[in-house]
RNA sequence: GUGGCCGUAGCUCAGUUGGCUAGAGCGCCGGGUUGUGGUCCCGGAGGUCGGGGGUUCGAAACCCCUCGGUCACCCCA
């Protein structure tokens, strides 16, 4: 028998409910703070990756590469940022460029809870825009999107990894404290250190965060510019009402970050994976791809993670979703053809309708009508299609009484009753939901 | 890449020092109701015991190898 692939997963209903809801979502936010979708391939050339950093984990040894027929070195795609980008350059749209994308992501590690060789992302990106403004939108956007799915565990961290003008100094700064620490904590600690300062900043080894608690700090070192531009970020999320937590020490993993950087932890979930999405600026990637200098920001969400924190919330995923059921479900017992128009009507008319196959007896076609969810049974017998009519009987009433309805009244009369039926729940403000 | 735990029916699991035809619950299919679900009753289908090799009169069980799952480390969504 086969399986899937080692960390790839099949999403199959009813589960896939609250994956499809956490979508539209998503869409819908996107589309109401004006967002555009983008989408891109799955592969890309390996450069384009690895202009994201060859410091990087995800592009030292997680890449999923590959060599086409005719010889290009091509990798599916580790991260969304990059070829968000490299189409920007390609195609030199007006900025400001704001797009959404929904994409699976694919890293070669070991899986675990929370961790995948294929994973799915949601993301946003607001290219060619210095203002703080943006930077405030995009993470009003992630943030009320994970409030609209009623997720209350989730604090927001940000950080600013300074500018052109203010990193290099701090840069040296840190390494120099670092070094000086680095013969008591061993060549894997000074490799980092010498790779990439930063990346040494959120180790989680409790000798080296005894270490890091005496090291220069980031936002100690910031330039007038950078320190202005946070600065504006905190007051805009500040306006908006959106809680947040400054996080000296967020680095986030990717090279090109500059700027502000930010993350979404679930307190929900293990420290090890509480990472539900993260992002940040990255003002110089599209001139690195020979792009015009094009400041920008964005950001990543992990659907897998969200669904799991929305599990170890509590939150019923499947209500944030609540995908109306079936309006009706058609129950055969004539056999004379007539079912399959009537179920046809009733779908061309915007019901959702569906019917038994392979002509089951009519106890098994109710027990099925009953299992698919279905509001209402309708009930197509030879007797009553004498008289014109069709027997329905509501699903959800454990002592209904079966009705009967004029055959030409049907599509009316089912649109009437589900119009009335409570629809999806209208979660402005669900209770719990993150400020 | 490293380590822990785990592989018996579609799912969750039981299976005693190695010993009858490998079981249960749920799910699925059919019947009880010759045209009526959800409760109840009856019946049925479904298993190369992850795979290969070995030990033994005899292996789901013991040994070796292997594949897979899962969790953790590094790091990330």
């Amino acid at each position: 028998m086969y399986r899937a692939p080692v960390g790839t997963h099949d999403v199959l209903p009813p589960e896939s409910a609250a994956w499809q809801a956490a979508v539209a979502r998503f869409a819908d936010r996107a589309r109401r703070f004006g967002y555009g979708l983008v989408v891109t391939p799955v592969f890309e050339h390996r450069e384009v990756f690895q202009r994201v950093g060859a410091s990087t984990d995800v592009v030292r040894k997680e890449m999923y590469e590959f060599t086409d027929k005719g010889g290009r070195a091509l990798a599916l795609r580790p991260e969304g940022t990059a070829p968000v980008v490299r189409a920007f350059v390609q195609h030199r749209p007006a900025v400001p460029w704001k797009v959404w994308y929904l994409a699976p992501h694919f890293r070669y590690e070991r899986p675990q809870k929370g961790r995948y060789r294929q994973h799915w992302q949601l993301g946003a990106e607001v290219l060619g825009v210095d203002d703080p403004e943006a930077d405030v939108e995009v993470i009003a956007l992630a943030h009320g999107f994970y409030r609209d799915l009623g997720l209350g565990r989730v604090r927001l961290l940000v950080n600013s990894m300074g500018d052109a003008e203010s990193r290099p100094a701090y840069l040296a700064a840190l390494r120099a404290y670092l070094l000086d620490h680095a013969p008591a904590l061993g060549d894997e600690f000074r490799e980092r250190v010498e790779q990439n300062p930063l990346r040494v900043l959120d180790a989680k080894t409790p000798a080296w965060q005894a270490v890091l608690d005496g090291a220069p700090r980031l936002d100690q070192h910031l330039g007038p510019a950078a320190r202005d531009h946070f600065a504006a970020v905190q007051a805009g999320l500040t306006a908006l009402g959106i809680g947040f937590e400054c996080a000296p020490r967020l680095v986030r993993g990717f090279d090109y970050y500059t700027s502000t950087t930010f993350e979404f932890v679930s307190d929900a979930l293990d420290a090890a994976q509480n990472a539900i999405g993260g992002g940040g600026r990255y003002d110089r990637l599209a001139e690195d791809m020979g792009g015009p200098p094009t400041p920008s920001i964005g950001f990543g969400i992990g659907i897998e993670r969200v669904l799991i924190a929305l599990a170890a919330e509590g939150a019923d995923a499947g209500s944030a979703a609540a995908l109306p059921a079936l309006d009706a479900f058609v129950v055969d017992a004539a056999g004379d053809g007539v079912a399959t128009v009537v179920v046809g009507e009733l779908r061309e008319a915007g019901l959702a309708a569906d019917r038994a196959y392979g002509g089951r007896s009519v106890k098994a076609q109710w027990k099925l009508a009953d299992r698919s969810g279905a509001r209402y049974a309708v009930m197509l017998g030879a007797r009553a299609a004498e008289r014109g009519v069709v027997g329905i009987k509501d699903l959800r009433a454990p002592d209904a009484e079966q009705s009967e309805v004029p055959r030409a009244e049907l599509v009316a009369w089912l649109r009437r009753a589900t119009a009335i039926t409570p629809g999806p729940p209208t979660t402005d403000r669900p209770p719990g939901a993150i400020t």
